[in-house]
DNA sequence: GCGCCACTTCGCCGAGGGGTGAAGCATCAG
DNA sequence: CTGATGCTTCACCCCTCGGCGAAGTGGCGC
């Protein structure tokens, strides 16, 4: 466990509401520009870059360079995560409101780099149903099964087996279930957008943090 | 989804260090009163109070009069979940520390009011694994097998459905995987308790906010 | 009744942190 | 080289927020 001052030491770092807008803005796992988090909350550059710099130290988010841009992505699939059990939490606590995207939230969207809502919730639970995936220590291993179905459908499992982690759950506030997590998610994402079995929502939506996350079932999404 | 300034809210509740070792000491499930977490904080009465007051407007906590003393409790197991979802992102990103109570703590601790560490890992998948309880709309229910086994260790069922969720997934931070929440989870934790399988491993701890929660096993917990 | 105790409210102070504008530094285009 | 762009650093302002001491409120015990 951690520290009570370890805790406060991140949760202060989330509990302000700029950084808060840029950390939801990165959920949707793209890596985005110091200048555009800049003005998605709202602020200028400087007070930007000082945020940047804050999450940066504090082990929440990552930069790499490119010229001269300098482009920002969630550290991990476990920041991910904590932000997104928070967020469920803060709608739970502070609920009746509406906010722009209504369900759809709910029954697709993206956690950092894998599927959540709904969709992602029953998807754990098919791959569990027919046994293509079975508990391990920390997490899941695919079946001799699950391999076969995978790579039919698409998925690339070596790539998924390069990451940290191949499959683990990740609480999903929406259902309060977990869904999956890890390098085998990851690649299942980005099969069904490759696919076009799923797609973004919006696009180019600077001003509202959350519209790049949400996703939408196209009619080839059987 | 919580837009981000609800996000944010919750979060700066969660980032003031004193705060952080009250909620750290509510934790463990019991009612303390504001005096017990002012000491616990290392800060005076009226900045505790203020803490408080605070904590309960933002629907983390709640209080309930005792005659001159005033009881608080965390508001709900959604919130003791976050804090421990949280607590596990900060130790994985300010690590390289060691804390008086060594891995005693990812053995067996409470979470709010339930058992979590590795121990409550390993008992939600003795469950599934024994048929006892299985996957639901919002959770999981107990099977006829698994009414007459909890009914046999002595866990009250009766007091398990009276609470607003019977059994859904917690995620443990230190195994990564989910353990058991709700009311099932609640009156196993108190039947283990009772029935001296588990003992607190500390007690009146003043200043130490994280000693109410570690959890020891007895040589009657076979 | 009185005093004691737990707690809250009030008034005040000091420090920290977020905001901006202006300047400094790289990178890229012409 | 020159100018534009993206970002950072610096100096400064302001305002919030946490802390305390003192005073006020209400329950409990003698």
């Amino acid at each position: 466990m951690s520290s009570p001052a370890d805790l406060a030491r991140l949760a202060d770092l989330l509990g302000e509401p700029a950084r808060a807008v840029m950390l939801q803005a990165l959920l949707a796992g793209e890596a985005l520009t110091a200048g555009e988090l800049a003005r998605t909350a709202g602020i200028g550059a400087p007070a930007a870059s000082a945020h940047l710099s804050r999450l940066v130290e504090g082990g929440l988010v990552v930069v790499h360079p490119q010229g001269r841009h300098r482009y920002h992505r969630l550290a991990s699939e476990e920041v991910a995560a904590a932000i997104e059990t928070l967020g469920g939490l803060a709608a739970a606590t502070a609920p009746p409101r509406r906010w722009p995207h209504g369900d759809a939230f709910r029954v697709a969207r993206l956690c950092y780099d894998h599927l959540a809502g709904r969709l992602a919730v029953a998807l754990h639970g098919a791959l569990v149903g027919r046994g293509w995936i079975q508990p391990a220590a920390g997490g899941w291993t695919a079946t001799a099964a699950g391999e076969t179905g995978l790579a039919a459908m698409g998925v690339d499992l070596a790539a998924a087996r390069g990451a940290r982690r191949f499959a683990c759950d990740c609480m999903d506030w929406s259902e309060r279930r977990p869904h999956l997590a890890g390098g085998l998610a990851r690649e299942i994402a980005s099969c069904c957008l490759r696919r076009h079995w799923l797609t973004r929502a919006a696009v180019a939506c600077e001003g509202d943090a959350l519209a790049r996350r949400r996703l939408a079932l196209t009619p080839e999404g059987g």
